[in-house]
DNA sequence: ACTCCCTGAATTGTATGCAATTTTGCGTGC
DNA sequence: GCACGCAAAATTGCATACAATTCAGGGAGT
């Protein structure tokens, strides 16, 4: 099959006000754009865990060569996001239920910290923005908007990560956040789950305002316990623990 | 110059004892071969941070084409050891002063939890080992076994890892740790700091075998704490000089 | 002498071709 | 009818070829 035949573009064409870029941001390369948009498509759903990932076919509906996809594939494979057997080809990873619990804990676990340290470092100012987009959700939560709460959700928690001060931290929380992100589909369902939801987010808030740093994770651990329980029969977990 | 000429082995060639594999385990493809030792050789200290990664030259040295090269690097740059500019090739990462801060408090919060962990959840047939692996390396601090010892403090930081039962938790300490790698060389120098550090991790053991989960968190801290202090020079030495 | 531009070389990005292995379908024997 | 084995097809792994961009050096212009 002849594929990629399609008119490429002459380039990025470096504007000459690019001389002093404020950031190197050379066009991304093919592998890369590929390997996000493949990766926004296992996150949000459209390609289930355990989906075949056939180079020839990813070639072809991206409209490129093998070469750029084998990369891409490579990158989301070291994401683990996808899952590469030498020589039987990637699929959507689709961790054991033991694996998943593990992937569940060490992300309560990295919230939690992060939480400790937006309570111990956060300035006021952007304590307050945390507040207020809080409150923000509240009105979501009364009004049932139920779709803007789900979104509104990520960008808390992303919030939080950013928030501990540190950006290493804030990206193992994301990338796990993702990997995670297949086997959330079906959460905050129920009007009720939503409530709670905010609810147990108040508590994290207020932990973070007052700076307890202690009782901010204890909230998030919570937090995160409660919402594992869509998912809690897949797995037995192992129990909490508890540490400053 | 024509590279990897050199006449190719029929395969990996599967013993015929290699019949009833006990694990499903295809042979490992070149890219991960590369992947894998290409990581040594950074974590070793042969390439130090900065070192550009050259693709032609990389297939030379490693007798393969500029492929699996590339897909390497690819592995690597998601592992975040090297790093990788568009279109101006591939060096082995060198992160800024701040952003290596952030990296190593993340390293003390991540060890921290899985200390927490294995106080919590390790039995006592584990906890035994741990305690006699600990006493072994005491008696490498009395001997000056310097070099023993240094190898003897990577499988101790290991065992927290897995130790804690996580296994995702481990993974994610063990790539941080490799990360940080580059930049420890010159650890443990001084024969004071390598009692300090035996001290300090007695302290660990001591909270772990006693259950008290935030005790050894708090050790985990001041440990790395104290370790961070001989990388201070290092990572101030290179103000990002601004080439490249 | 310095700057700018232009050209050539080096290096990366992508496509394609071939070899090897896995997978699949079918026929044969039990 | 079912299991086993073999052959064809499909798919991955690797190498090479080509295209495009960046980098380096020199020469003309100011």
């Amino acid at each position: 099959m002849t594929t990629a035949t399609k008119a490429r573009a002459p380039s990025p064409a470096r504007l000459p006000t690019d001389d002093v870029p404020k950031r190197r941001r050379p066009g991304p390369t093919r592998a890369e754009t590929l390997a996000t948009r493949i990766a926004e498509a296992i996150t949000d759903g459209r390609m289930p865990p355990g989906t075949a990932l056939e180079e020839e076919r990813l070639a072809a509906i991206h409209g490129v060569s093998r070469t750029p996809v084998r990369e891409a594939l490579r990158l989301l494979a070291a994401t683990g996001l996808v899952e590469q057997r030498p020589r039987r080809g990637a699929v959507v990873a689709r961790p054991e239920p033991g694996r998943l619990a593990e992937m569940f804990q060490a992300m309560a676990e990295l919230e939690a910290i992060c939480a400790s340290l937006c309570a111990a470092t956060m300035g006021r100012a952007d304590k307050a923005r945390l507040a207020s987009r809080h409150a923000m959700m509240g009105r979501m939560v009364e009004d049932g908007w139920v779709d803007a709460y789900r979104d509104a959700n990520v960008t808390f928690h992303e919030a939080l990560y950013v928030g501990s001060g540190n950006g290493y931290l804030a990206e193992l929380a994301d990338a796990t956040r993702r990997r995670l992100a297949p086997f959330r589909a079906a959460q905050l369902g129920g009007k009720d789950r939503l409530a709670a939801s905010h609810q147990e987010h108040g508590a994290i808030v207020a932990a973070i305002i007052a700076g307890d740093a202690a009782a901010a994770a204890a909230a998030v651990r919570v937090h995160l316990a409660t919402t594992e329980g869509s998912w809690g029969a897949l797995a037995g977990q192992p129990p909490q623990l508890q540490f400053g």
